[in-house]
DNA sequence: CGGTGTGGTAATTAAGCACTCACTATTCAT
DNA sequence: ATGAATAGTGAGTGCTTAATTACCACACCG
């Protein structure tokens, strides 16, 4: 590398200054600041790094977002205004057809996981590293599935569906089913069976909040 | 404060340099370090930080681990040598008493985190954090447990007890309720309703497991 | 064509980090 | 008592970090 041309002005090839629109750039760093954010953590990701990973210099992450403190809020922000997982399980809720509405919502929270970890492990991070937006994460991603499910449950108990038997906990039961099958696979790198694949698993599942496992 | 006594040899009062054994004072480090680290991480937590909290030197860190890394390793050691969760319900599994089996394990994994959240926290932070050492601990707690509830679901699956299931898929539900309820009371700070107390929520989750909640 | 707003950079600053070093104090066996 | 071990420290070292500054190039607008 010649030393020679320190400082020069440059106005040749090499300026590959690919002028952006301002909201662009803005999505393209929280995008790269979400994925880098959601692998290492809030403290373990240098701007520098988020900064390479959008092509651009440090300078500019702090033309957007003052501080790297404000970079993480946009990105919950961002995140936590995903679309309803509910949508394709309430259909099935009018029908009053149990299985096919844990089935929807158990495959559908795997998948969207699978297809995406970067909000799962935002998630653990931020409670974990005691951050204030955690809270509000949480809240708007899981209360509407605790509210929808309980509800649910609710109603097919007061319809004699159900046995008697507390909704919120019975609610808690299943979503930690489904949880817990993710975080295995996605955080802690477990590898099941060849046998269990997530379709089997997720008949288990629903079969096992429906009848247990004790005969008769 | 005066200058005047900088670098001069004391040998008065504020000389409280507590001698301790090698030991200990190791112990005390682990210790202090695993707090720290199960609270901010282990990228989040600074040499100096716990230094402070033993009451000693950073130097003197370095004299018993040569690298932070070291250190960690030290801790994970340390405490992945709990003993197991599972004497308690060992005795029950040979009296077949299911409910039992169940209520034990839940009731001994709850009441640990809950006395001592450092573990699962570490936990989570290693996986989060892809340090190498994270699968050795998630292995050591987690893979005994699945082996004796597994084993045991089996053994009642084939003498007729329990209904034709995957065993390992059920263990991995039935933790997956246990968890869930622990990651939402000690990581997320969700408090239930006042109702649903501890005793009350192993008592659904078992009665759930065995029963399911579909009547007749 | 000159100004002005804007997308962009390189170089810098001040603080903080893991880790080291040269040295001091305390213990304890002989 | 004395001296070899060992517990302990204060003051760095070199490097990395978040954040700042000063400056540059281009587009578009009158």
């Amino acid at each position: 590398m010649p030393t020679s041309d320190i400082g020069k002005p440059r106005s040749t090839a090499r300026s590959r200054r690919e002028r952006i629109p301002r909201e662009e750039r803005r999505r393209q760093i929280i995008e790269a600041a979400a994925t880098l954010f959601s692998r290492k953590g809030f403290r373990g990701t240098t701007t520098r790094e988020i900064a390479g990973a959008v092509g651009v210099s440090e300078a500019m992450l702090f033309k957007h977002f003052a501080t790297k403190e404000e970079l993480y809020a946009a990105i919950i922000e961002a995140k936590s205004q995903g679309r309803r997982v509910l949508d394709a399980a309430v259909e099935a809720a009018e029908r009053e057809d149990d299985a096919e509405v844990l089935r929807t919502l158990a495959r559908e929270m795997i998948e969207r996981t699978r297809a995406d970890p970067t909000l799962m492990r935002l998630t653990f991070f931020s409670a974990l590293e005691g951050h204030v937006l955690s809270e509000m994460m949480f809240r708007s991603r899981v209360q509407q599935l605790d509210e929808f499910l309980s509800r649910y449950i609710a109603k097919r108990i007061a319809g004699g569906a159900f046995r008697s038997a507390d909704p919120l906990q019975a609610t808690w039961s299943f979503f930690g089913m489904v949880a817990y099958h993710v975080q295995l696979r996605e955080l802690f790198g477990q590898k099941p069976p060849r046998h269990l694949t997530t379709e089997r698993a997720v008949e288990e599942m629903v079969a096992l909040f429906l009848h247990g496992v004790r005969r008769a």
